[in-house]
This record gives structure tokens, sequence and C-alpha cells, in this order.
DNA sequence: TCAAAAGTGTTAAGCCTACACCCATGA
DNA sequence: TCATGGGTGTAGGCTTAACACTTTTGA
């Protein structure tokens, strides 16, 4: 920013603060991962995982690094979604607060250290009563997520990298909270000819099996080169 | 957020500020409004206007504050794009700025007020060069808008009370950035049902006149209840 | 009378939606 | 052999895109 005084001197300086809502799919339902308040005010209650910026980190950073603590993934897709900044959303101290959303397979995650954090996995609709405008983080978040899904492949994200047609649909029903007529929705994908169908079926699922795909990403990233945008 | 210490004492404190991508519409073009820096660094520069986060302010406050001080106007339509951290953004001083863009009736500004703060209107495709991150801040605004607009009717804040089919069809043609077919693009409008017809024409654009319209913002919003959503 | 912008409908193509049956297999 | 989930195609409706001529009137 650009103030039309050149004071820098004067002005209030303030913590800031990242706060991470971290979602996963459990080939039934998205889940977000919150932690348990150990310590005062709120003791006992839930939260998202945060931190605070440090010197010479962006909020990327922050996110990332916080990120790795709770979860022990590095790389994970990650956007940033809003800032909070009521004066009194924080009771103890003034912090603005930074949002990121991020999309992690949820059998990569490191469980040692999230029970560290007393985390736990929480399905959407039954999310327990959060401190602060937690609440609200999660629910912008998850509008943004509704977005971006339906206009870029990075729900592949949250599924392993071999996954069933049929995963990836009720990840998209789960997410856009709407049921999908499957032939249509085979359909939709295979325009879009983005995903490799694989020899190998899963047979957890069903008598029969159900064949493997991947995310074809370089495929993807050529024609979104060419101008071609993925659209669900 | 909420750390899993609780150690808000030793945390590293940070400069604040919200700079403001200011759209206007002169019915040819989308332009924005960009203020000439009259002190080091960077001095005769131009850049976004912005101002430090006060003590009890919200950004959207500080937002709201700025825009006042540049133009005159209040009540106007805001929506928080980005917030940009990287520590060496600002050489003066670390600071994080969260980016707002407003959309404000260009007729109703105060020229005095923006005379004296050196502003000056650009064509979106003539911005000159722009201070620190601001023409990234720029792009971020201008996608956010492109997006919004085509799935909310806020394209109206851009536009008088009355405006004719033509200056709202260009309006979305600047900002889109394509053309549209004036027979496609009325027959969609219509069908949506938001506008009144007036009896009145404009008369200086052409020799036959254009018929005024104005936004129906009530019946929008019931409609929208209903479960409408607009759609360009 | 001519130049310049306003206003107005139709058709074809593509896309989306709804819908039902057979297949493979393990129990 | 049966119960379970996997896989596949078509037809109708709807939406979108392309396209051209007439009207009005001030200069």
């Amino acid at each position: 920013m650009v103030s039309f005084v050149s004071n820098y001197q004067d002005q209030t300086q303030l913590l800031v603060a990242v706060d991470c809502i971290i979602f996963g799919f459990d080939n039934d339902e998205v889940k977000i991962l919150l932690i348990k308040r150990n310590f005062e005010p709120e003791k006992g209650k839930w939260s998202l995982m945060g931190g605070f910026l440090q010197p010479n980190e962006t909020a990327t950073n922050a996110a990332n690094r916080v990120l790795e603590t709770l979860t022990g993934l590095q790389d994970v897709y990650l956007e940033q979604v809003h800032t909070y900044t009521d004066p009194n959303r924080d009771p103890v101290e003034r912090t603005v607060s930074i949002t990121y959303y991020a999309l992690i397979k949820i059998e990569d995650h490191n469980e040692e250290l999230s029970k560290q954090h007393s985390a736990h996995w929480f399905s959407l609709k039954e999310t327990p009563e959060l401190i602060f405008d937690h609440q609200q983080m999660v629910n912008h978040a998850i509008n943004r997520l509704r977005y971006k899904t339906s206009v870029q492949p990075i729900g592949f994200e949250l599924l392993p990298e071999k996954f069933t047609m049929r995963q990836l649909q009720k990840l998209y029903e789960t997410i856009l909270n709407e049921e999908i007529d499957k032939r249509n929705f085979a359909k939709k994908i295979n325009q879009m000819d983005v995903l490799i169908k694989l020899e190998e079926k899963d047979m957890s699922s069903s008598k029969k099996g159900s064949f493997l795909f991947q995310f074809d990403k370089d495929k993807y990233e050529n024609m979104a080169k060419e101008g071609f945008s993925f659209k669900l």
C-alpha cells in the first residue's frame, strides 16, 4: 500500500496469523481437520489450526508450516481465502487472520502428529462449535472450494493417485452438495479427456471391481495452455 | 487464529494496510483511479490509494475511509480480494496489504478531492507502471470482478441510475473483454427480468435515441431469495 | 436524403437431462 | 443363484450462437 503521507512510523502494528481449513475426503464425504484447545480461553473447544506470521515469512509460507506441523505434509494444495480483521475477533489480543484452505490426501497425513495436537477429522455436516469466527471461515472456504472445484481440476488433490470413477463422482457430489447421474457424470469427465484409464481394478467396493483412473496433469496443462477450460 | 501454544506475547507485530482498486465506467471503457506519489521512495510513480489499518477499525472500515478520502463517496460497493504478505513487498517497512476493489459511478466522485491527491483515471489497457506489487493487485481484482459481474448483478454499481441497453452491453463487453451480439445480449437480460424499461429516452448517443432502463433491485432480491441466480 | 445508432426474430447446432438394462463376481 | 455395484447409449428439450434488415431523425 501507499499512504498519501509517508508516516510509517506512527502506525499501529498488529499480530497477523494464518488459519488453515484442511479438507480431506474419506471415500464417502468431505471432512475437515480441527484441533482441540488445551488452554484458555475457550479451552476444550474446537478450532482451526493456525499460527502467527513470522518475520521473513509470507502467509503462504506460514500456512505451509502450520500444515506440515499438523499433518507432516509438504507441497500441499493451498489457496488463500479471506482475511478477517474485526478488532474484537480474538479476545486475547487484536489479531488479523488470513485463512487458507488446504486439500490433502487424507490417507497421507501423519496420524501421530495430528494426535499430538489433539486433532480430529469432522464431517462437514457434524462440525462441533468452533471458537471465535472460525465457523465463518469454514463456511467461506467451503464456498470457495465449491466454485474452484467446478472450474479447475483441483478435486484430484483430495483423492489418491489412483481412484475409481465412483470415488470421483462421490467427491463432487459431496462438495457440490447435489446428486449427479453416473452416466452423465462419466460422459462429462470423459469428454474432457483428462483422465487415464488404467488396466487395474479396485476390488474393494464391489465384486465386479471397478477400473482405476489417474488424472493426467501434463495433458491438462497443455490443453489449458491452448485455451481449454475444465468445467464440471 | 489459534496457536497451539498461547504465546501471543512474543509474536512479531506488523503494519497492516488496505489498498483500493477503484473501478469506474465512462460509457466506453472501464477505468481505474490511481494516485501519483509525491514522496520517496518511487516518487512520481503511480500507485493504488491505500491507508494503514487503525486501532478499532476493520479492513472494510479502512477501505471505506480511504475511498471517501479520495472520492468523497460513501456506501460504495466494496469487495475484499486478496492479502499480500511478501516481507519485501514494501521496501520501507514490512507491510501486509489487504486489497479491496470498489465499484463507483464515475460521475459521482468528487473531482476536487481526487485532484488534491493527484489522482487520475486510467483505461485498463493503458495503466502506467505501478509501484511495488500494485500491478499484480490490479490484475487479481480484475479477475475477481470478471467472475463476480457474470454471476451477480453488481455491474449496475458502475452505471448511472438510468442507463441504456447499449451502455450495459458495452460495460459487460469491456469487463469480460469480449464482443457480444446485441440481440442475444438483450434477450438474455430481458429473460432475467430484472430491468425496468422507462418511457424516457437518452438522446445523446443517437438521433433516434435509446430507451433508458433501471435495475430493479427489490425484484432481484426477491427472486434471489426464491433461488433465482443472475447469470450472464 | 443520407448517415448513424436503435431495435427486433428465427434457425441450427450443441449441450444437458432424464432414464433402464445387462454384466461380472463373491458369497 | 442371487444380491451388489459397475458400466454403458439415446432421445427430447433447452440453451446458445449466428445472422440482417427496418426504423428514426438530425445534420
